[in-house]
DNA sequence: CTTCTATTTAGATGTGTATCTAAATAGAAG
DNA sequence: CTTCTATTTAGATACACATCTAAATAGAAG
């Protein structure tokens, strides 16, 4: 769903971002056009009205009636008013884009927290912080239980605040705890 | 005023009728971003995104904050919003354009409507039909008043509904009446 | 059917622009 | 001051696209 809005909405920015067809837009909000008339009025020829006005089409953005010889285009109003409606809240915005960490981002948070085996910081920002903990957590194995002081002497291994390296863990439902007892989940 | 909002606004769309840029518009609406982060998520080099960053920032759809040596930029949600109120409401498009007749559009209108010295119609659009009442007044002088049967024998000439013509002549102020006398104005 | 006109399709050309690499800058940290 | 890192600037390349001319289509009118 998101990538499809995205496209659709890119491919009306790239419809509107041309000077003939954006005065095409604001004429037919005058008046309706035949493609002569419009060719005149814009002082471009024919075919090149014709151009603009089938990938305006294309977009719903105009309808067509024919008259004889002529074929007349008038605005689609509606389908304009979608189209703004969907796109400038901000909230809307937000979610075409996909802000899931991408392998090549990943990569880039992982060396710039990384000294080797030690970790520089534990990032404030929770996705950056996730990132480094997949990292932490893949030390530990998958089906043995560490106590608690084992857990904090290999954590210390990476970053001196143990603390809250273990307390991320806990939070992040990457390790579990019961008495004392730490395992992965 | 008119042409400056029009450049304005297809200055807008340009900006936006790129992939990475509105990639950048929906990031950035889901939290700031530096230059680096922008560039790892959208997977191209820096100097792209600088770019990018620069167009927008010169439309005013971003701020850039200085982090040490790091530039964050977040979305000026506000300038979107009053671009868009702006521009998507039918009437404000409308004003866009100058639907002023030109030169060209004129000659076509003439052309259309002309067969020789005849008109084949009297156009019933406000517009096309001010032309061609331009066109019929230029055929009597400035400084001679007409009786009304002269005056209808001219227009005669042009198109069977005389009466027609000389009514528009009036309404249009081409031409005044006193006493069944004509006369330009 | 033939001719004329409005429009569309096809194909060519030139300009604009998105992106890259390499080099310059600027600020942080030692 | 020197070094390192994030970013910007400059310059090159390549692809996209707006527009044009010429030819095809389709419908109106004779």
């Amino acid at each position: 769903m998101p990538q499809e809005q995205f496209d659709t909405l890119l491919q009306f920015f790239k419809v509107l971002a041309n000077e003939s067809r954006l005065k095409i837009l604001g004429l037919l909000a005058n008046d309706e056009r035949s493609v002569g008339e419009l060719a005149a009025l814009l002082e471009v020829k024919e075919p090149t009205v014709s151009h603009h006005l089938a990938m305006m089409k294309g977009m719903g953005l105009v309808d067509v009636r024919a008259e004889g010889n002529v074929r007349i285009y008038c605005l689609n109003s509606k389908s304009l008013e979608d189209l703004s409606r969907d796109v400038f809240v901000e909230p809307n915005l937000a979610t075409l884009v996909s802000d899931e960490p991408t392998d090549a981002w990943e990569q880039k948070v992982l060396r710039s927290y990384l000294d080797g085996e030690r970790l520089k910081d534990i990032p404030l920002k929770r996705k950056k912080r996730l990132v480094i903990l997949n990292w932490v957590v893949e030390k530990f194995d998958w089906d043995r239980h560490y106590p608690e002081k084992e857990l904090s002497e290999m954590l210390t291994a990476y970053h001196p605040d143990y603390a809250s390296l273990r307390r991320y863990m806990i939070e992040e439902k990457l390790m579990a705890r019961e008495k004392g007892i730490y395992w992965r989940i």
